[in-house]
RNA sequence: GCGCUCGUAGUGAAGUUGGCCUAUCACGUCUCCCUGUCACGGAGAAGAUCGCCGGUUCGAAUCCGGUCGAGCGCGCCA
């Protein structure tokens, strides 16, 4: 039987007959003599029929586009002048002896290869055919590949994956659960894990000393163009032993960085000239430092356009807006000058949508500072911007005056935004970091209380002894966390922290926000009480590998690198999902 | 839940300061012709009550109100 052979490696078969199958991707009728160019998953091969091919030929005549064939036939060098140098296989063709319609093929509703792409909605309708795009394609093989390298990097680190749960229980505090009822319990349910956080702490108390898992993660909370509706997929891995975050750091780094290099194709910068942070080439930044410094706790470090501290030029100023300010910053954006009357407003509102009153500049133009603000300001002050700012002629300096938090909000927002404006992004280049020490505590606006800053599972930086101490919020708020993020180009990409494994500690973090021994029993019974059986010390964190894909293969809708995402509603509008349910499937469950 | 933007043949766009719109173009579809194309070419044809409902007007794709849907952002996302 002769063997199929794939359109890449149909050249190395001149001479012989070969049998191919695919998709008719284009078809050219020239009434005595037709061309098909036959798509696999590999590529394109073209096919040559005359009319001396006889039955094959008025088959060939009936082809539509995307009709499934298959086709036998000779393997030929194409004539000089025939060669088409676009084509992979453009210098041989097939000439077709036999050919059979395995499947026909409807109008299509869209056309996945032409260049004007249909809209999202109907994308994601017609996703299978969506996905034969060489687009497509490809982003399926790297998501692949991607996989394969995490797991040979975990394996041989001698990491063990282990499936966790995806039936699981509650777990409070965080996202919204999708519940799934149950129908032996009636009026119980299950929920769906938004981490397997319990279940791999769990595990570090069974033994296990290196666990990873390729995750399942679901939450149901509304998506954005980065953060997927419904499910998504983390690298969660665990360490016992562990007593210290920069173990785990230095494990997990290597592969970012090889991901960003040799998997993306990428150069990753050396940070290690950062005005903050450890100085290592992946620099360790405090959370107060990333804050204060680029107004983000995720910032974008292709760039540099730091926040500069003003409030003690100002400190005795006649400017109203100023004066009353509790804190004044100012970033200074390179050739800010040629930015129009129009831009500026743009970005004005932007940082009224952060809760800036508006947005004060100065632009320096022939030696001289120009800006509607310049009169209420004294020579004094206004050299102190232009030096503490290096400001030199072209650029602009944009101010933030209000409490900190607010002037860090906005100058973080504006700082990601002249630098889009600017393409100061460069999409060839990973900026890597760690984001650590994170405040333990965080002060809850809304409820005018003290909440868990990120994760209550972290161990507090001293342990049960400084939460002992600590009596008053402020107290309370200035607890540090061992706990850190990975950052990537302005993306949080990595979660993670040194867990607590004391039972007195965790009842203590908990203690201080006013929970009692109960309500920690209640809500985490299993691992406060694994915990009280020799649990190890372990730490461990968690990268969410979409958002790393999307990031790495040039993407700025996380959609785009998934093969079958819900839409912004949570509605899978291929197959109509979520959909009603069987009355018979709702009565055995009680509903 | 809120804000911004959008909704025109199968697909992508133009038209949106009201009337020359009996709605334009490209791709696709259908019929016929064509033996070297590869974005094949040529001749012709069909296909849209401009998301939906209501209003203003002599007249609405265009203005107004409502509604539905989508995208982005905010809230939310330990």
């Amino acid at each position: 039987m002769k063997q199929r052979i794939l359109s890449d490696y149909v050249a190395e078969f001149v001479g012989q007959s070969v049998i191919v199958a695919g998709w008719v991707h284009s078809h050219r009728d020239h009434g005595g003599l037709i061309f098909i160019d036959l798509r696999d998953h590999m590529g394109l091969v073209q096919l040559v029929i005359n009319p001396e091919a006889g039955e094959a030929f008025r088959t060939a005549e009936s082809l539509r586009d995307e009709f499934v064939v298959r086709a036998t036939g000779l393997v030929r060098e194409r004539e000089e002048g025939l060669k088409n140098p676009n084509l992979a296989t453009g210098g041989i063709e097939i000439v077709v002896e036999d050919l059979t319609i395995l499947n026909r093929a409807e109008t299509l509703p869209i056309q996945p290869f032409s260049e004007n792409q249909a809209n999202e909605e109907l994308r994601l309708k017609y996703r299978f055919l969506d996905l034969r795009r060489d687009k497509m394609q490809r982003m399926l093989k790297k998501r692949a590949e991607m996989y394969r390298l995490i797991r040979q990097y975990m394996d041989e680190r001698e990491f063990i994956e282990i499936q966790t749960p995806i039936l699981a229980n509650s777990s409070p505090e965080g996202a919204r659960d999708f519940l799934i009822p149950s129908r032996l319990h009636e009026g119980k349910y299950y929920a769906l894990p938004q981490a397997p956080q319990q279940f791999k702490q769990l595990l570090m108390v069974g033994g296990v000393p290196r666990y990873y898992q390729l995750a399942a993660c679901f939450r149901d909370e509304d998506p954005r163009a980065d953060r997927l509706y419904g499910e998504f997929y983390q690298l969660d891995c665990e360490m016992s032993f562990v007593e210290d975050g920069e173990e785990v750091r230095q494990m997990v780094e290597p592969l970012m960085k090889r991901l960003a290099t040799d998997f993306a194709g990428k150069t990753v910068l050396d940070l290690s000239d950062l005005p903050v942070g450890d100085g290592s080439p992946i620099p360790r930044i405090s959370y107060r430092d990333a804050m204060e410094t680029y107004g983000s706790d995720k910032p974008d470090l292709r760039f540099g356009m730091e926040l500069v501290e003003l409030t003690d030029v100002f400190s005795t100023t006649e400017f109203g807006v100023f004066k009353n300010a509790e804190c004044i910053k100012a970033i200074c954006v390179k050739n800010g000058a040629s930015l129009s009357r129009k831009q500026i407003d743009n970005f004005t509102n932007i940082a009224k949508s952060e809760g800036a009153g508006g947005l004060a500049y100065i632009t320096y133009e022939n030696g001289e500072a120009k800006s509607p603000i310049a009169k209420f300001l004294n020579a004094t002050e206004l050299a102190a911007v232009q030096e503490k700012l290096g400001a030199t002629d072209g650029d602009t300096v944009f101010f933030g005056a209000d409490t900190r938090s607010t002037v860090n909000k906005v100058l973080g927002r504006l700082r990601s935004e002249f630098a889009a404006h600017f393409n100061l992004k460069d999409p060839n280049v990973v900026a890597l970091a760690w984001i650590v020490d994170f405040p333990f505590y965080e002060w809850d606006e809304a409820r005018k209380k003290v909440d868990f800053g990120h994760n209550p599972f972290s161990m507090p930086r001293g342990g049960v002894q400084a939460l002992e101490k600590a009596s008053t919020d402020a107290e309370k708020l200035a607890i540090v966390a061992d706990q850190y993020d990975m950052v990537m180009n302005g993306y949080e990409i990595c979660s993670g922290g040194v867990r607590n494994h004391s039972p007195e500690t965790l009842y203590k973090v908990f203690e201080l926000l006013g929970f009692d021994h109960n309500y920690v029993d209640e809500k985490f019974g299993a691992m406060i009480n694994a915990f009280k059986y020799g649990a190890p010390p372990h730490a461990g964190c968690a990268f969410g590998v979409d958002r790393i894909l999307m990031e790495l293969l040039g993407e700025s809708n996380i959609r785009e690198i998934i093969a079958f995402p819900k839409n912004g509603s949570g509605v899978d509008v291929m197959t109509d999902s979520p959909g009603a349910a069987d009355p018979k499937s709702l009565r055995e469950l009680g509903l």
